[in-house]
RNA sequence: GCUAGCGUAGCUCAAUUGGCAGAGCAGCUGAUUUGUAAUCAGCAGGUUGUGGGUUCAAGUCCCUCCGCUAGCUCCA
């Protein structure tokens, strides 16, 4: 006898075997018809998937309104674009068909070359294959005949899966539609009339089990909702999500521009967002004085003989810049790391263990050949500057450092209004061989630098098998950009290796008056400046909070008669050390109102005659509109606080989430 | 780097089948003197990313390179 618990605590019994559907029946014939797919013990299933004959089970039904149910329309709805493609074209062998956060892709081998030009084609088909409304049909088969199965129809990619990815699957499962049938652990919609909206949205290339030095696939993306209401407010969002790219507000507000003529990945910052970086800089500056760094400079070249001896020239060769040859024998490089220069730094003396900790800090300019597709606005570039620190210490010092550098990341992250991020611990992959170091270092720099992330308790904290870096495990402030794509922001990374006798042979001398190696760790709170900027840009929507804002008030003349009045009040701000701008166009107050809006700038003070005589300005907020009319003084008080506050009045939501929905289907 | 797509005025975009390169905004000049999201008029602005090819004729078709976009791979 099966018990099923529900989720309103009753609980059912059942003597005969069951599916979800019919649990879903006995309850209601309408929610039997609105039964999408059900969760039991906390795993996603099919409608029709058979519950066990005895014991007891918490079972969901998901019905439209779910989100889960959600990605199991979308995985079916890969399945009908995989089918309808299979229609249209010869030759089709399907590779994996997942879903993602926002829809769903199906990864296909074929002779065709798809473009965008056959999309209507294929939804056409689609269309009628949803239209037929036929049942997704699930098939289990022993693995020798589901291999006999996939040869027979011809799709070579999931043979091979079968024989090296599903090795140790006994059984494997297949749904059939028709005369679709695929491999698929699903589950699927009961019948494919579900699918009330759907949209292909890209294509591209992926390769086969993203492994580059294999065969490139064409990767179908499309997405599907369970209404067309639903699918038009996220392709709404989409669109919304787009107008506050930072390279699209970058070039309306004049922040920054690229000139292929310079170089591609090369950023030019425009006089409005150089404040902004200037700002950021002194922000930072000030934080590491209070927590006793050092500033430092040091040269954009060094022989390539020091990043041969730091690991970082043979080890990156494919994304530097080549070596610039002067003479025979002496080569420089131009930097892509800090870290070397910085070393040689602690190495220009000799180090006791009372100068240790030691934070040497630079805002440093590197230099990396990013691969040309990679690049992408200022968020991927080939030259950006990091707020760069190495950190010097003993093995005592090193959890207590490593916190300071989490803790200053935080800090400067949380200032911003930036809540919505996660720590990736980036750990070595025991499989791989690109680290150098030895075992038990690296065992020991993972242990101490896991222990103070948990106790600090980071936001969404992962740890993530090979993302290290390659001298040693770190910690790394991923934040999702206005699309949904990730980035590495602030970066704390713990180095064993650089310190070793093996590359630099840091030494400082001990209480007991014998040599000890020292620990180093890297760190950068905001990472690169480039990609920090770009996506401050899109987190505010380019409206940045007062301190940060390049033109902090606009002064607005009513009309030519205010000009002069209006002048004296520009000059009595700039002399308060606010950034202005005086319009003294020969506009209406509208016209210049609406372009200052539109610039985003926070505050504008409009001067008419009525000021004039009365000595006051007229305070326009970016945000609350017309504040009314108040002393000069007292406005540029407002405005002091707020910027010594450095106080965070609204970001912009994204509307593109990053979901913490598991990928649908493995295979 | 790979796959696909794109590149027209400073910006956003038009230009039937290959048949005289155009608009709005921005800019400049003039008029207007305005009180909280667009005042009016005129002028100017281009070797259609680069180099080659096909054609009587190329923004449009083909090739090269450069750049951009999406995704993949990479990311010290």
């Amino acid at each position: 006898m099966l018990k099923v618990r529900l989720p309103d605590g009753s609980v059912r019994q059942f003597t005969h075997r069951v599916r979800p559907i019919d649990v879903a029946a006995e309850i209601g014939s309408r929610l039997a018809k609105a039964t999408v797919a059900a969760v039991v013990d906390g795993h996603v299933v099919g409608a029709d998937t058979p519950l066990p004959s005895d014991g007891e089970i918490s079972l969901r039904l998901l019905t439209n309104k779910d989100p889960e149910a959600l990605a199991v329309l979308r995985h079916s709805c890969a399945h009908v674009m995989a089918r309808a493609v299979m229609r249209l074209f010869e030759g089709v062998r399907l590779a994996f068909g997942p879903t993602t956060a926002t829809g769903f892709y199906y990864d296909m081998d074929l002779e065709h070359s798809i473009s965008e030009d056959d999309f209507p084609a294929i939804e056409a088909e689609m269309a009628k294959i949803i239209k037929q409304d036929e049942e997704f049909e699930r098939i289990e088969r022993p693995r020798d005949e589901a291999i006999a199965l996939c040869r027979e129809l011809d799709q070579p990619l999931k043979v091979e899966h079968i024989e090296e990815g599903l090795a140790d699957h006994p059984t494997l499962s297949f749904y059939r539609q028709g005369e679709f049938v695929d491999l698929c652990r699903g589950p699927h919609i009961p019948r494919a009339g579900m699918i009330k909206a759907f949209k292909l949205l890209s294509v591209a290339g992926a390769y086969w089990k993203g492994d580059s030095s294999r065969k490139q696939l064409q990767r179908l993306y499309g997405t599907a909702f369970f209404s067309k209401a639903d699918l038009e407010a996220h392709l709404k969002a989409v669109e919304e999500a787009k107008r506050r790219d930072h390279r699209v507000l970058g070039k309306q507000l004049d922040l920054f521009t690229i000139s292929p003529l310079v170089g591609a990945g090369m950023i030019l910052w425009l006089p409005r967002g150089a404040i902004i970086r200037s700002e950021l800089e002194n922000f930072i500056r000030e934080e590491l004085v209070r927590r006793d760094y050092e500033p430092v400079y040091t040269p954009h070249l060094g022989h390539v003989e020091l990043y041969e001896t730091s690991g970082h020239f043979p080890y990156y060769a494919d994304s530097q810049f080549a070596p610039i040859e002067m003479n025979p024998g002496e080569r420089y490089l131009v930097k892509p790391m800090n870290c070397p220069h910085h070393v040689m730094i602690y190495k220009a003396r000799r180090r006791s263990y009372r100068d240790l900790p030691l934070r040497l800090a630079e805002f440093g300019t590197v230099y990396r050949y990013e691969q040309s597709g990679e690049l992408t606005g200022m968020t991927r570039v080939r030259g950006f500057t990091q707020d760069d620190a190495h950190l010097f210490c003993t093995e005592d010092q090193v959890a207590d450092e490593f916190r300071g550098c989490l803790e200053m990341t935080r800090f400067v992250l949380e200032t911003l209004g930036l809540t919505d991020y996660r720590v990736r611990l980036g750990f070595r992959d025991p499989a791989s061989d690109k680290y150098v170091g030895s075992e038990e270092s690296w065992q020991r720099a993972e242990a101490s630098l896991e222990a103070v992330c948990r106790e600090m308790d980071l936001p969404r904290l992962d740890v993530e098998r090979g993302e290290a870096a390659f001298y040693g495990p770190k910690a790394d402030f991923v934040v999702a950009d206005c699309l949904g794509r990730e980035w590495q922001l602030g970066t704390v990374q713990l180095d064993y290796n650089l310190p070793s006798k093996e590359r630099f042979g840091l030494e400082y001398t001990g209480p007991d008056n014998r040599p000890h190696q020292p620990v180093m760790i890297h760190r950068a709170p905001l990472g690169s400046l480039e990609r920090f900027v770009g996506m401050l840009i899109e987190h505010f929507a380019g409206a940045f909070p007062l301190w940060l804002a390049p033109e902090q008030v606009r002064v607005l003349s009513v009309s030519e008669r205010a000009e002069s009045y209006g002048r004296k009040i520009e000059a009595k701000l700039r002399a308060a050390h606010l950034r202005v701008r005086g319009d003294y166009r020969a506009e209406k107050l509208g016209g210049k109102i609406r372009d200052a809006q539109l610039m985003k700038i926070p505050y504008m003070f409009v001067v008419g005659t009525k000021d004039m005589e009365q000595g006051t300005v007229s305070v326009r907020d970016r945000i609350e509109g017309d504040l009314g009319a108040m002393t000069l003084e007292k406005a540029i008080e407002h405005l002091q606080d707020e910027i010594a506050t450095k106080r965070v009045r609204q970001v912009a939501k994204s509307s593109v989430r990053l979901i913490e929905t598991a990928e649908g289907s493995e295979y």
